[in-house]
DNA sequence: ATCACAGTAGCACAGTCGTGCTAACATGGA
DNA sequence: TCCATGTTAGCACGACTGTGCTACTGTGAT
């Protein structure tokens, strides 16, 4: 038996290479010479993985999605229904780099979906997840008494979920220090789950 | 004096191709090449307006902005406060083809900014214009008394502009019948409108 | 030591790209 | 009628693209 590689450990490599190259000069300058050099790899090893730019493409924007989903899921233990609710939804709002990247990659996704419809699938899972992990936050807080007992669910599951990638989007685009950008997100956040509480 | 062309004119010509382009096969297929094909016109025809691939790109962005402006200030007239809050939100919001194409066009622009760092300014040109949209809309109806004369105007504004594009981006990316899409999207709106109401 | 074969490296092809450039064309004022 | 000139048409260049394909390398089980 020749060398081994580990195959899921590489398609990561190279998906993160693909990341790099999108935040750096934007999508249009993926291709699999830019890939397969931002990785130093050569183009060879790149496409005895990925046999298709398709599928180069697709697999590094579901990955984008996958590593979000792993930090959501870390905060589930969180006993305080509002300090769970924060630390989920703060996961979805580009805060550091990090996530600032992931929602660049995000937007860079959506507009893609004319030339590569294979990533329409991926980005509908994503805004079905983020969904649901709305959803759930705002059950969590109804059900211990931190929202209006009258209120409409879904409506303000559809509500909060707007608010908070239009958030994103702001966050992503607007100019000025990242702690400010950060403060003033977080800020309108909290004023909205303020805004849902029973009267006291 | 040779045959005369309305510059301006062959300009917007040229630059509805650009979007043609874009909503159908994505950022990445425009071209000198494509969008002369799709105006019908010579590449030389096209570069005797547009010098470089830049100007032709930035010049149809900015005119996507421009189209939309003119729209939204075409409402100004209108009386009851609550219709114009509505009237110029909703031209905000993808409820139809064309503002459906805006937005796909909208968030092309955001995608490409690393790629075209010319398009910057130009969104954020934008981004203020629909920002002042909302403070303008909420200042009338505080003004009018439909809105908690206790409320912090600049973070409704905030509050209210995120609503508004995180609505605007998910009327883009979801599934289902335009009609169900748009009255789901107003509903949220309207909604959020009453939500600021002062008590009865 | 041998050798099957996963992995690496890269050439070749036909196509597209942006841009510099020249040449033809057509038209309105003289 | 004639010509200056705005407009159109398109060739040429070097660079880049995705993909098919072959050749080489190194390793680990036998």
């Amino acid at each position: 038996m020749p060398k081994l590689i580990d195959h899921e450990h590489r398609r990561e490599e190279i998906a993160e290479a693909v990341w790099r190259v999108i935040l750096r000069e934007g999508v249009g300058a993926v291709s699999v010479r830019t890939v397969a050099a931002e990785a130093n790899l050569a183009v060879g090893s790149v496409r005895h993985v990925f046999p298709s730019k398709k599928e180069l493409l697709e697999f590094s924007m579901a990955l984008v999605h996958a590593r979000a989903r792993e930090r959501v899921v870390r905060h589930t233990g969180l006993h305080d229904p509002r300090e769970l609710a924060e630390a989920i939804l703060h996961e979805l709002l580009p805060l550091d780099s990090t996530r600032r990247a992931e929602m660049e990659l995000e937007v860079a996704i959506i507009a893609e979906t004319p030339a590569h419809p294979g990533l329409r699938a991926i980005q509908e899972e994503a805004h079905r997840g983020v969904r649901a992990a709305c959803h759930g936050v705002l059950r969590h807080l109804l059900d211990r008494g931190r929202v209006h007992p009258d209120a409409d669910l879904d409506a303000e599951t559809l509500r909060l979920h707007a608010l908070l990638d239009g958030l994103a989007l702001h966050a992503l685009t607007s100019e000025g220090a990242p702690e400010a950008v950060a403060e003033r997100t977080t800020g309108v956040l909290r004023a909205h789950l303020d805004s849902l509480r029973p009267p006291a």
